[in-house]
DNA sequence: TCTATATTTCCAAGATTATAGAAATATGAA
DNA sequence: TTCATATTTCTATAATCTTGGAAATATAGA
């Protein structure tokens, strides 16, 4: 993870219809939801869907499984871990802080 | 937590900018940072590095403070863990999902 | 008060992003 | 092969974001 891939990912999320997108297929598990069923569920135009959802692809954000006529896209919760690993690198000088220390680094980092 | 808002939150780290300064600010941690210092660090112009530390106040993200005349910014880390929960919300569905049962919900939301 | 330093606001130009209609492509079934 | 359904690409328009120079504002010290 570098600081281009971070911003690619984030603004991959940092979008209505995209980050509707993720957390519905965040709920809805590995199996993830066809194409059409995601445009069902969120109301978007064909275009328009396809359009997000080959941002989030291409940011690794979620997985696609072809499956017949169908497309399956499904949530990658790794590339997730990968992003949040890279915002919090090297927290606090890497010193050891305690929640009790300071009220602005509550056991969010550290 | 709410969609309107994780948008605004992951708008403000989604920028080459805003990403280097939040996490020069996560590394230096609740000290923080004087603005100088901050431009000084990442070489960019004044006027560029007030707007985008108020897009980040914005949302959040990171922490005012005045000491004479100099503005400390910190890391707002309790921010980041409210944006984090609202992503993994009601992951797979509710279900338990351990890492050994499918290889895309590797330990992440689970 | 006057001066120096720190930070923000104003502004305009340039760059990027979101939207959806229409057309194109891909797959499976008859 | 022909047809129906699923999804993507093309395209133009409208909206939003980023940048930094210059001016304005705020604070502390002399």
């Amino acid at each position: 993870m570098n600081t281009k891939t971070a911003v690619i990912l984030l603004a991959a999320l940092a979008q209505d219809t995209r980050l509707a997108i993720y957390r519905l297929l965040v709920q809805e598990g590995p199996e993830g939801l066809a194409v059409g069923q995601i445009g069902e569920r969120l109301e978007v135009a064909n275009a328009t869907l396809s359009f997000h959802l080959k941002e989030l692809t291409h940011a690794g954000l979620i997985n696609r499984r072809q499956d017949g006529r169908f497309i399956y896209y499904s949530a990658n919760y790794e590339q997730m871990n990968n992003l949040l690993g890279f915002m919090t690198e090297n927290c606090c000088q890497g010193q050891a802080c305690e929640p009790s220390d300071h009220k602005s680094c509550d056991n969010s980092c550290c």
